[in-house]
DNA sequence: CACATCTTGAACTGATCAGTTCAAGATAGA
DNA sequence: TCTATCTTGAACTGATCAGTTCAAGATGTG
């Protein structure tokens, strides 16, 4: 073995994962994902493959790192599922404080690209938010919810959680995120309460609505 | 007068809008605007101006046109806010069923591509977003809501609709979209039920959460 | 040192892009 | 018919794009 490998596959990975996130696949050039690797030109194409092939590659990175963390913090839906759905959000709500990467998401940016983008980016840009939506609907009939009440909540969750990337690359502020999260984690609260009182048994949750711009995280 | 103009301005706008629409600014090139509008190339720079220009000009007309409809939904909100936002979601929903419309909200997709849009489009797209959600925060406190609560329902109504625009682009289905707003309706519903209760008189709505998958509409 | 492997930079192709220009043609009023 | 105005199509510029190729150099092992 002699001229082995002089660059790490993950961070060059990720670098570019972060270049598509911000600036979209339409206005990322084969050369700006040079410089956002530091990879030369012909090592991307030998390496990581030609642009629409590297930007699946991406796109399944991100589904497939922020997945395992929205599927963590799911877990715990079966006996708390309004903890669990807070940790939802704040999966997304951290990443978006993160001062690291990109405001917005990658999946959502992609699915809002979908007619213009290839038939194979698509599908795995619908199937991330396919698998979301599955997630959140296993985790909420898991919980205390009716299959009924789980598969609305279930939609309106991931979508919330889709809106926090178009209102984050718009600038809105934490407290604007934390309120649209907060209305919907309070109509969680409401049908849990509501639900406990048809069953005759007590809530766990206080008797009065919760407010959604003081809500306590983590 | 001789050689008058043999186009109408306000359909070509139009067209030009609606190819901005789908495709987004960076997947728009001036020739598919040629055909979109059926104006020869010159006639374009020389009525309607370079992309830019015509671009911030689209995203002001549909500003403009889907505000007033949004604005003529929420007149009835300090008597009936409920309704009043039932009737915001419908100018979505209606527009996103309308099948000579493409999918999803140019605003949205506007705020998507911020990082890499002209500061001039960037502002009218954060400055769309802005004004819908002072409208909606007028309207709210025009009802019966609290300050605190109105804030939040505006920014979180706010943030549902434009996750209409995404969960739409992806495919979702009218029922998926019902049930994402159906959430919303109802948290508020409850929101207003609890002040009524606090206030000590009787609310028109029915005791009984309502369904977010079988609300009625129009 | 010799060798195999990887990396690099530069060049090149063919295509598309935004933006401009202009001569030729169409139009309709005088 | 004459004329002023608008429209059209085509060509052109300079830039950027994705994708490919390859010779030169770097690297580390045997």
């Amino acid at each position: 073995m002699a001229g082995k490998k002089q660059f790490d596959m993950d961070t060059a990975l990720d670098a570019a994962m972060i270049q598509f996130w911000r600036a979209g696949y339409a206005d990322t050039s084969v050369d700006d994902l040079s410089r956002a690797t530091g990879l030369n030109r012909s090592s991307i194409y030998s390496s990581l493959g030609d642009k629409d092939t590297l930007f699946l590659r991406c796109l399944d990175r991100y589904a497939a790192r922020y997945g395992d963390r929205y599927d963590a913090a799911l877990s715990c839906a079966a006996s708390d599922p309004l903890t669990a759905v807070r940790a939802f959000f704040d999966v997304t709500l951290d990443r978006i404080a993160d001062p690291e990467l990109p405001d917005g998401c990658l999946v959502a940016q992609s699915a809002m690209a979908i007619p213009v983008l290839s038939p194979a980016v698509a599908a795995h840009a619908k199937e991330a938010l396919g698998v979301q939506r599955l997630r959140l609907r296993a985790a909420l009939k898991a919980g205390r919810l009716t299959d009924q009440d789980a598969d609305a909540f279930a939609d309106h969750v991931a979508a919330v959680n889709q809106s926090l990337a178009v209102m984050s690359r718009a600038g809105a502020s934490p407290a604007q995120l934390l309120a649209i999260v907060g209305v919907t984690v309070d109509a969680l609260s409401q049908a849990l309460r509501s639900r406990d009182q048809h069953r005759g048994t007590t809530s766990a949750e206080p008797a009065t609505r919760e407010s959604g711009t003081s809500r306590p995280r983590r």
